[in-house]
DNA sequence: CGCCTCCACTTAATCGTTTAAGTATATTAG
DNA sequence: CTAATATACTTAAACGATTAAGTGGAGGCG
């Protein structure tokens, strides 16, 4: 509604005068500025931001690039932690951040068109279908992008080290004498090859054997189809001691096939989950896992997109580890 | 990248000409107009957002006020399952959204501002501190807002029915015996003012004589506070034989603080939440609670809040009441 | 005194789009 | 055959900001 226009008016001067008084340039009088700038407050000026980013090809708007493949979206605790830790460290720097999806309206566009649309200075990429050719291109554009738990080449990826948590998770329920572990895992993609390396490793290490049976592959947070391989595992008349599951909200749903069965946690047969997300101390037992550290996931990711946005020739585009730690539930029992 | 020019230029026509075939204005020749289509998308041609905005003052974005006072803000799947589906809904009517917040980078401004600095065309208010004064200036301003459980005059609402769903919730429990129920409530809000009347009411209606010290204020999603009142009430000699929390995520939390205390539900005590979300089911036993319909929420007031962005003079503000529904959980025993 | 530099501003162009108003050509009406 | 009308365009201004280039005056220097 206030424009440059409006203020120029009331202190007769030129818009480019208030222009250069509101950035901070540095060739404007004293009085002129302080006059200009009381003015703008009084009549609550705020800049037109389509504007600004017309003329300067700077939207001070991140594109958040969040597809999951099964569901709604952002509907479970591990993705809605880091894309609010995202949005708090954008809002730090003066950024708002932007969906990016295919399709406006009817008509269909890339992801990559969805941002030049919306003309977002860079791209957080959450959580995708990296073999997607729309995913590829984006990353493949001269747009700024950070990936979640995935590597592209000269890109910046921040990532949770899968190996190491899973390792440690070995190790702590090895530690407490189990030997016949399943491991359910999620569809493959990096994280579950991260996590699957860490898993095999530790196991050789340790000199536990593994039978191919109890490697399966469900799928991240679903505690249905994590619940149906449960099941499978517990009839076996040889059957584990302990279970890895994808992460704890399915692991969540495999605690109640348990239950269905007529077992307990961690009386009968232990549960592992993986995330740490509050969820997992609230339950009870609380859940054995690896507490990854999503707040550090998200705002690393973003400090460091703005980071390329707002310095490219300096910004290193490299990767990034987050550590995580180990969380000890009751959900894991000691076995002699 | 692509503008009007280079396929003005590529079609030897003028940008107006360009403009208005792209936009299916009727005084375009019909070759030309298919010259131009095929020419733009041959060029890949996107809009620029920013330039439409300014000339038009409809940017095809629409403002999310979500403001969690206790936590993070959208980390919980009630509120995450809402915002997807306002995501959703505006995506499939070509608009994006973007979070609105205070503070732009260092510079404070309010949340009307930042709408006006954005040039959204309308707001969800779906979570926020009603009582802010911020908030209240929002309102009150000339841009369209949809609020979500809280209704404002002439504005768009739309709320779940609270009443409803308590009463619903006591005539449950009462049906399976129990006359002794705590109700520990969120804080003083119309949704908790909605759903102490309905809990009062069903009560009263029933014969159930409830005493003060069992009528409790915790938290909603806090899970800390609640179990602590859960503790609290648990210690008393003369305890309740049925437990309502604020919504199902705190529930859990309850349901921890009992076991805590060496008691089992449903066996020795009976609990009950509120939301239905999608935990609410994976748990074990299932939750008895009132399945909120988050995904009619949020769609909603983002359908009615485009309608009255597109059609402001025929637009209904009123509210819009939501259906729920009863999920009978294990969590309620029958009592004799 | 004349020239140069510096300061504090203004002018004017530009970003990409939309749209009211204008224009040239073809068509129809009288 | 002229005049009115319709068609299919073009012209040009505007949205609100930024910024390179220009300007006028004050002050300094030799």
């Amino acid at each position: 509604m206030v424009s440059l226009k409006d203020i120029a008016q009331r202190c007769g001067v030129s818009t480019a005068t208030v222009s250069k008084a509101l950035n901070g340039q540095p060739d404007i009088g004293e009085e002129t500025r302080s006059r200009i700038l009381r003015i703008a407050d009084e009549l609550g000026y705020m800049a037109n931001a389509s504007a600004r980013a017309l003329k300067t090809k700077r939207s001070y708007n991140i594109g958040v690039l969040f597809v999951d493949p099964m569901h709604g979206g952002l509907a479970h605790e591990f993705f809605s932690t880091v894309l609010d830790s995202i949005r708090s460290e954008a809002e730090r720097h003066g950024y708002d951040i932007t969906f990016i999806n295919r399709g406006l309206g009817q008509r269909e566009t890339s992801y990559l068109q969805h941002c030049r649309y919306r003309g977002v200075d860079g791209v957080v990429i959450a959580s995708a279908d990296f073999t997607d050719p729309m995913v590829t291109e984006l990353v493949q554009s001269d747009l700024p992008v950070a990936t979640i738990d995935h590597v592209f080449n000269d890109r910046i990826a921040v990532l949770s080290d899968n190996l190491r948590g899973m390792d440690a998770l070995v190790r702590f329920v090895a530690a407490k004498g189990h030997r016949k572990i399943a491991l359910i895992h999620g569809e493959p993609t990096s994280v579950t090859v991260g996590r699957l390396t860490g898993f095999h490793r530790a196991c050789e290490e340790l000199g536990i054997q593994i039978p191919d049976k109890w490697i399966r592959q469900g799928v991240f947070h679903d505690p249905k189809s994590c619940s149906a391989i449960t099941r499978e595992l517990l009839e076996d008349p040889d059957r584990p001691t302990c279970i890895f599951f994808p992460d704890d909200y399915s692991c969540i749903g495999g605690l109640n096939a348990i239950h269905d069965a007529g077992l307990r946690v961690p009386e009968d047969i232990s549960a592992v989950g993986y995330d740490g997300i509050p969820l997992s101390r609230i339950v009870s037992p609380v859940l054995a896992t690896w507490r990854q550290d999503t707040g550090a996931l998200g705002t690393l990711a973003a400090a460091r997109l703005i980071e390329q946005i707002e310095h490219p020739r300096t910004a290193i585009l490299d990767r990034v580890i987050v550590e995580g730690r180990l969380q000890e539930g009751g959900s894991v029992r000691q076995i002699c």
